[in-house]
RNA sequence: GGGCGGGUGGUGGAAUUGGUAGACACGCUAGACUCAAAAUCUUGUGAGCAUUCGCUCGUGAGGGUUCAAGUCCCUCCCCGCCCACCA
């Protein structure tokens, strides 16, 4: 019998395939369409990676299923081919990198192959290839036609080791995204012209349309946090004694009477205008400081600084006049670069309040509405009051409570319009109800908590607002009072009674808080006002929208969106890109490049490295650089800055669909069959990349070249692979693994491709275990002997029912491998294979007797087997007798009276503990199966003595027997 | 700090969503084949007791609901990932 020898199968069928075409799609075929992808690939001269190996076989996987299952099924290939990685390689090597692209794509092609991946080599594509980059810088004209692309001098983070400007999603704590360890220095920021996207115009539709995406979880709300809607306003804080008005963006417009003070960042435009004299130089020399300072150190020193500029604006609401400060934690980039500090109700400002001094005032106060015989009443007129608490301690640190028929409570009431202030209200209330005279100290000690009840001594429900002070007494002495009078009592109680003593849930909740030395005046989440005017009691939520809407009709707000996510920088200052098709004339400006002169083909250089002043080196590209205004025919020259390449892969699954189109970028014909990619998978890039592709597949439905606005309808996050240790592989370490020397070693690349769908849930990451392909390759080889042996033996029986198990074995199995593979559960859909072979082994004892029934649990086996493991099951495949690919219509179906036994196993529990297995019809009813579990000696044993108090019959599964 | 995932044998992981916990695999154990080794095949493998039918415990910790809890509820601990001064 011959061995399992990948060694000598793989290449033989790689071979067989790619000369018979037979993973070509006809994107014309009448089938049903299925196009599974995973991720673009960036070549580099290291070849695949582990990483690799995982990603491309999930969606290699899926492709073949659907191929197997009778669709037109399409796994592309291409290459994300520019990018600065061979352009460093370049800088360093001399090697332009067109050159190394025409050497390492070419060991890709092998690679790829050699792991047995279905690729449709016909429509190859390449991003640095004219007839790709061409439809890139078609698209940048196009969004420049439609108001979308705009050059604007930004602010932007810089990399002093490339001299290149960085999108933010290439900052990394500060850092470049590819010189982010210790040694390196971190980004600046600096003013470049730059051209930008105007994604912002569809933050809104691309936000809405997540929710319906079915797409793995945690990517959708990474793209929401992404985008990052909030809803606010804009509100304007006149400058005392100026004309300027401060702008600030908020989204608690509710708590502006609680606003003391106003932040500026420190680039804000006002800065220089409404700086005192006497704080300029300070103020600069802050700035300075500011400037220099990295992201790393920004975050790694959480304490607030700042600096006051002098300046006071006028609270709008309150019209109190607050003062105007500077500090880095306001960011010039968000919102207005303005914010008004609410220190009672964000801890920022609270923090920032703290350390320089600055007033809190709380304004929101959580609500409770009190239950029971307090509880308000409907039709009762209610009156709205501030109130008062005093936890009363003696020197001893005893507490004083007030009881008052069934109520205990601390001694409190409401704040006169004589109490000048609260302090004097806390004396007054002290004094009157209960004598004492000589207060040592009073401090606020929990927020104003509000809440509303019936009052029976006033006959009307009360809103009211109160905050709780801290009274210790210098001493006893003390006066007459409401106590004496008899209209309560008072009782001194020991500090650990006083939880259980109360009767008032708000009480208890001050007293809680006091005990926890909870902070006195914040409070960060919703509830109605306090300290505001006629908004008090009102609701945090209905305040956002009445303050607003107030302040608005003098003119001095308006509601506002704001969203965290920016334009799209799309300018690089290097070469290694599509050229932006853009040529600046000193007389008309920046004119677009006429289509008919499209593609700007990128020069072949000798020197790559960037020009220095910020430039590309296409700045010293001479012939090219310099050309003819396409509008008046003047000196002009074309822009220097490439395309990001994020742009070229934001639209490549469109051109894998007419990839050799001369007139256009895609055929929307096609496209509107094809589209959206029906699974797509990836270990990276879960917010810019996939965000940018829907972002430039909705601007395409919106011109009218395509019909759906999503470009990938099932998104699978996989896991990534670590080494042993958890830790990730890279070359630095020196842990990586070569999936080819896997292969090479004998186990080839069935073997491997199945260890990693198998080695753990493909949303997870999976630690490498060498251990592992040798265990799928067991599996296979058990696979191929099976097979082998069947068709070695002659042993024949012609009575349909012998061995009639083998079906009932493979059956099941049929279902449950094609949900899984649907369901994207492979490692489950391996296992039930695994353990099918193992039945088989179990059933062929008596040696293959029924072939017809052999002959087809084998065609089964190795059917299901080929999307993990091709080339074996080709080769069984055609040892069954086929003269066809396994990897075409070979799914097999299963038969529903092979799935349900009519025989069942059901498990008898005696009070839930499980106590025999009983045999019965899979149809027999309770009494039955009650018969006969009594009948098992062990369930005998458990009951015997017993009354059977209840019965449960889960049927075919469970009989639960209750006894007393 | 915010958000999202998780904690199940020696290991990776199963468990039809409340119904026999540990499928499948790795590792380990014993045996067969072999002069021997590898490969392959056959055993056994959560812990403890009993080594005979069995019994007790067991899914991060503690409590609860239920005939029945890895699964549901409450309290707490730990780990991973992503985002992070976004007003």
């Amino acid at each position: 019998m011959q061995r399992y020898n990948p060694k000598e199968i793989e290449p033989k069928w790689q071979k067989v395939w790619d000369e018979t075409g037979l993973y070509t799609a006809d994107l014309q075929s009448s089938r049903p369409k299925y196009i599974a992808m995973s991720m673009f690939n960036y070549p580099s001269g290291a070849g695949i990676h582990i990483g690799h190996a995982m990603n491309y076989t999930v969606s290699d996987v899926k492709a073949r299923f659907k191929r197997q299952q009778g669709f037109e099924s399409y796994h592309p290939v291409g290459w994300d081919a520019f990018g600065l990685p061979a352009e460093n390689y370049a800088i360093k090597s001399g090697v332009s990198p067109q050159e190394s692209m025409a050497t390492i794509i070419p060991s890709y092609h092998k690679q790829y192959k050699a792991m047995g991946w279905s690729n449709d080599w016909e429509k190859e594509i390449a991003t640095h290839l004219p007839e790709y980059y061409k439809w890139t810088q078609w698209i940048f004209v196009q969004m420049h036609k439609h108001g979308l692309a705009y050059q604007d001098s930004r602010m932007q983070w810089w990399c002093p080791i490339d001299n290149t400007v960085l999108a933010n999603e290439q900052v990394i704590d500060g850092k470049c995204w590819r010189h982010d360890s210790p040694n390196d220095p971190p980004a600046e920021k600096r003013e470049v012209k730059q051209w930008f996207f105007k994604i912002t115009e569809y933050a809104d539709e691309l936000l809405e349309a997540i929710d319906d995406l079915d797409w793995t979880e945690s990517v959708k709300l990474a793209q929401k946090n992404w985008i990052g809607k909030s809803m606010g306003a804009e509100v304007e804080f006149q400058v005392v004694d100026s004309e300027s008005r401060v702008t600030v963006f908020t989204t608690r417009p509710d708590t502006i009477y609680g606003a003391t003070f106003l932040v500026l960042a420190p680039e804000h435009e006002l800065v220089p205008r409404i700086t005192m004299t006497d704080q300029q130089a300070a103020i600069e020399a802050y700035i300075q400081k500011t400037q220099k300072k990295t992201e790393v150190e920004r975050q790694a020193e959480k304490e607030k600084t700042g600096i006051f500029t002098g300046a006071y604006a006028i609270n709008p609401a309150s019209g109190q006049e607050i003062p105007i400060w500077i500090a880095d934690y306001v960011l010039a980039s968000y919102g207005t670069g303005a914010i008004m500090a609410v220190p009672a109700h964000d801890e920022r400002d609270h923090e920032f309040a703290q350390a320089f001094e600055l007033p809190i005032q709380q304004v929101v106060a959580s609500y409770e509405i009190y239950g029971g015989a307090t509880a308000p009443r409907e039709n009762v007129e209610t009156i709205q009051r501030n109130t008062i608490d005093a936890i009363i301690l003696d020197k001893e640190g005893k507490v004083l409570l007030q009881a008052e028929g069934e109520h205990v409570h601390f001694v409190g009431g409401g704040v006169d319009p004589e109490d000048k202030n609260n302090e004097a209200a806390v004396r007054r209330e002290v004094r009157e109800e209960t004598g004492y005279i000589n207060i040592a100290s009073i401090r606020q000690v929990a927020p104003v908590v509000a809440g509303v009840q019936y009052r029976h001594t006033k006959q009307k429900n009360q809103q009211a607002a109160g905050g709780f002070y801290e009274v210790v007494l210098e001493n006893d002495e003390k006066v007459h009072s409401e106590a004496d009078d008899g209209k309560h009592t008072l009782e001194w109680v020991d500090k650990d009674k006083v939880t259980s003593l109360l009767t008032w849930s708000w009480h208890q909740d001050g007293w809680r808080h006091y005990m926890e030395g909870g902070n006195s005046q914040t409070y960060f989440g919703e509830g109605v006002l306090t300290n505001s005017d006629m908004y008090n009691f009102m609701p945090t939520s209905e305040a956002r929208e009445k303050i607003v809407a107030d302040l608005a009709a003098k003119g001095l707000a308006i509601e506002k969106v704001n969203y965290r996510m920016n334009d799209w920088s799309v300018s690089r200052q290097r070469y290694w890109g599509a050229p932006i098709p853009i040529i600046h004339c000193l007389t008309c400006g920046p004119q677009l490049v006429p289509d008919d002169q499209l593609p700007v083909i990128l020069p072949e250089l000798k020197d790559f490295q960037p020009s220095g002043d910020g430039r590309s080196a296409l700045a010293r590209a001479k012939d090219w650089l310099e050309v003819d205004c396409p509008k008046c025919g003047g000196k002009a020259e074309r822009e220097t800055d490439t395309l990001d390449t994020y742009i070229c892969s934001s639209w490549y699954f469109l051109r894998y669909l007419d990839p050799h189109n001369q007139q256009h970028a895609f055929n929307s014909h096609i496209a509107n069959k094809w589209m959206p990619v029906d699974f797509y998978n990836g270990a990276d890039h879960a917010t810019a990349h996939m965000l940018y592709a829907r972002f430039v597949t909705r601007f395409f439905t919106k011109i009218g070249l395509l019909e759906s606005p999503e470009p990938f309808k099932e998104f699978l996050f996989n896991g990534k692979v670590t080494a042993h240790d958890g830790r990730m592989f890279s070359k630095s370490k020196g842990n990586g693994i070569d999936p080819l020397e896997i292969i090479d070693q004998g186990y080839g690349a069935d073997a491997l491709r199945t260890y990693l769908m198998f080695a753990s849930p493909l949303e997870l990451w999976t630690r490498w275990d060498a251990q592992g392909v040798p265990g799928t390759y067991r599996f296979l080889s058990r696979l191929w002997n099976l097979v082998q042996e069947f068709l070695e033996s002659r042993t024949t029986n012609h009575e349909p029912q012998v061995q009639e198990e083998v079906l009932w074995a493979v059956h099941p199995v049929i279902k449950k491998v094609a949900e899984d593979i649907d369901g994207n559960r492979y490692n489950t859909a391996i296992a039930a294979m695994m353990g099918c072979v193992n039945d088989l082994y179990k059933l062929k004892e008596p040696g293959f007797g029924n072939r017809e029934v052999w002959q087809q649990a084998l065609e089964a086996m190795v059917a299901m087997v080929a999307p993990f493991a091709p080339h074996i099951a080709e080769e069984l495949w055609f040892c069954l007798g086929h003269s066809t690919s396994v990897h075409r219509d070979s799914w097999p179906k299963y038969d529903e009276k092979y799935l349900a036994s009519d025989t069942a196993t059901v498990a008898v529990q005696v009070n839930g503990k499980l106590r025999g297995q009983v045999e019965v019809a899979a149809d027999a009813d309770e009494a039955a199966v009650t018969e006969a579990a009594k009948a098992s000696e062990n369930v005998h044993a458990h009951i015997e003595g017993k009354a059977i108090v209840k019965t449960i019959y889960v049927p075919g599964k469970i009989l639960n027997l209750v006894v007393r």
